[in-house]
DNA sequence: GCTGATTGTCATCCG
DNA sequence: GCCGGATGACAATCA
């Protein structure tokens, strides 16, 4: 098309005809095949070679467009076009009174955000009728009211979302620790103010067959306990009056007993508690087995250790919540399972022993079928609450890890909001600019005649190899 | 009494 | 096939 351009409108011009021999941008040239073609703006030499580097880059400012979605530049650029007729600026001498105003900007204030603060209201308002300054004044009043400078803005949403997010990880980070804090608190204390699970109805093991112990069970009857306290330890389905029964009975644990019975749970091979206590004398009368025998000094060890342990713990609760604690902090069903039926080794062995250790374990002692099934189900469960625990420990830090990257996400995309807003309106802005070169270029040219081109008749087009051509509209 | 949070437990899947 | 970890679902408990 260009070579017919040229054909039917030798109109090819070199660079010298416009501005400056060699002064266009990036070395290519504008050429017409018009031989009479003069130029009359010599004196704009330096304006003209900003002129076309403009030109050459609106194909890639058009290409912007295209992707940028944005048809309100586009519907900008098209309205604008009709509003330079030749008319307005077909004679040299307006150039004089018509600097392009936006072009007098330099490209660095083009992109610098800072554009609309050079741009001459009234200069555009002659140049282009009243839509292209409501534009220019709505830009200006866009980016100077409800966003004081962009620059300043990013800043401040950085800021406020660097504060926001530090403030939120600080909750988040307190909210973890004081779970982990509590997770670990209950680990060594149980539940405060819980109490233990005594009115349970589910505690029956699946593997547990016949029942674990019952009042009603005799096969429980070989480990000599009294019924009564049989019936106190286990809790399956049990009265309210029974379980207040036992809330009492814990109530009466004497320390030493209390951590005797922890002790046999927890460190050491368990000794019967022996107590005038009603309600603690569950093993009175019960012959231990040759397996569990312990002397009378490690009962008093493990008392002690337990002892310790407590106070230790309980030196750190108030002394109300203390209160709280002694009347019903108790053993967990399996714990009193495993008092009840006399397991030989504490149940921190058996969840926290590797499989190996644990069924050697098992060998030191002589089971019964009733003791295996309570220690496996106790293994299972310890297990399986430990693994609860640290499955919904990493729920948690998954939900908070989200968040986090939620919220910056957000910051993300108000920040990539904001900078499209801006460019686009540099964009709206180049364009202005570029029109105005553009009807600028036209004045330049002439015929062999002296009669400028109208740019009603024909527009400027350019060929891969940098060259320029003016082809009638008619060609098109 | 209702509700949300917490915790333990079971069932199930998977390595 | 067993074991243990992971996890959804459910129930109990508490504030």
């Amino acid at each position: 098309m260009c070579s017919t351009a040229n054909f039917v409108l030798p109109l090819r011009r070199t660079c010298e005809a416009v501005a400056a021999p060699g002064r266009l941008c990036g070395g290519v040239s504008m050429t017409t095949m018009l031989p009479g073609l003069r130029s009359h703006g010599a004196p704009q030499d330096t304006d003209m070679d900003v002129a076309w580097q403009e030109l050459m880059a609106i194909t890639e400012l058009q290409e912007f467009e295209a992707t940028s979605g944005g048809s309100y530049e586009t519907a900008q650029y098209q309205t604008m076009e009709p509003m330079a007729p030749v008319g307005e600026y077909g004679t040299a001498s307006s150039l004089p009174h018509r600097p392009p105003a936006s072009c007098e900007l330099s490209s660095a204030n083009i992109y610098g955000g800072s554009y609309s603060e050079g741009v001459s209201t009234n200069n555009k308002d002659l140049m282009y009728g009243h839509t292209e300054p409501q534009h220019v004044q709505k830009m200006l009043h866009t980016s100077s009211h409800s966003q004081p400078t962009v620059m300043a803005l990013r800043d401040y949403m950085d800021m406020s979302d660097a504060t926001q997010e530090h403030r939120r990880a600080n909750i988040c980070l307190s909210q973890v620790v004081d779970r982990n804090l509590r997770w670990t608190t209950q680990g060594l204390t149980g539940k405060p103010g819980h109490t233990d699970d005594i009115e349970s109805d589910s505690g029956l093991s699946l593997d547990s067959n016949p029942p674990l112990a019952s009042p009603d069970n005799p096969a429980c009857g070989a480990l000599n306990y009294q019924s009564r306290d049989i019936s106190l330890a286990y809790s399956d389905g049990e009265p309210d009056s029974v379980i207040s029964k036992t809330r009492e009975v814990h109530t009466l644990y004497p320390i030493g007993c209390q951590s005797q019975t922890t002790e046999y749970l927890q460190t050491g091979p368990h000794l019967p508690c022996v107590s005038s206590q009603p309600g603690v004398s569950h093993f009175q009368g019960h012959t231990p087995r040759p397996c569990s025998v312990t002397t009378q000094s490690q009962t008093s060890a493990l008392c002690n250790m337990y002892s310790e342990a407590a106070m230790t713990s309980r030196q750190k609760i108030p002394l109300k919540q203390q209160q709280s604690i002694s009347t019903t902090a108790s053993l967990s069903r399996d714990e009193r399972r495993a008092l009840a039926l006399k397991i030989p080794f504490p149940m921190e062995k058996i969840v926290n022993l590797p499989v190996d250790d644990f069924n050697e374990l098992l060998t030191q002692y002589t089971l019964t079928d009733t003791q295996m099934a309570l220690v496996r189900d106790i293994r299972r469960r310890g297990k399986n609450k430990v693994a609860a625990q640290n499955c919904r420990k990493r729920k948690l830090e998954s939900i908070i890890h989200l968040e986090r990257e939620l919220n910056q996400l957000k910051a993300q995309r108000e920040n990539l909001v904001q900078e499209r807003l801006e460019f686009q309106h540099s964009l709206t802005f180049i364009k202005c600019c570029l029109a105005d070169l553009y009807a600028e270029v036209f004045t330049q040219l002439r015929d062999e005649n002296g009669q400028s081109y109208s740019m009603d008749e024909h527009f400027l087009q350019q060929t891969p190899d940098g060259q320029f051509y003016l082809v009638p509209h008619t060609m098109q």
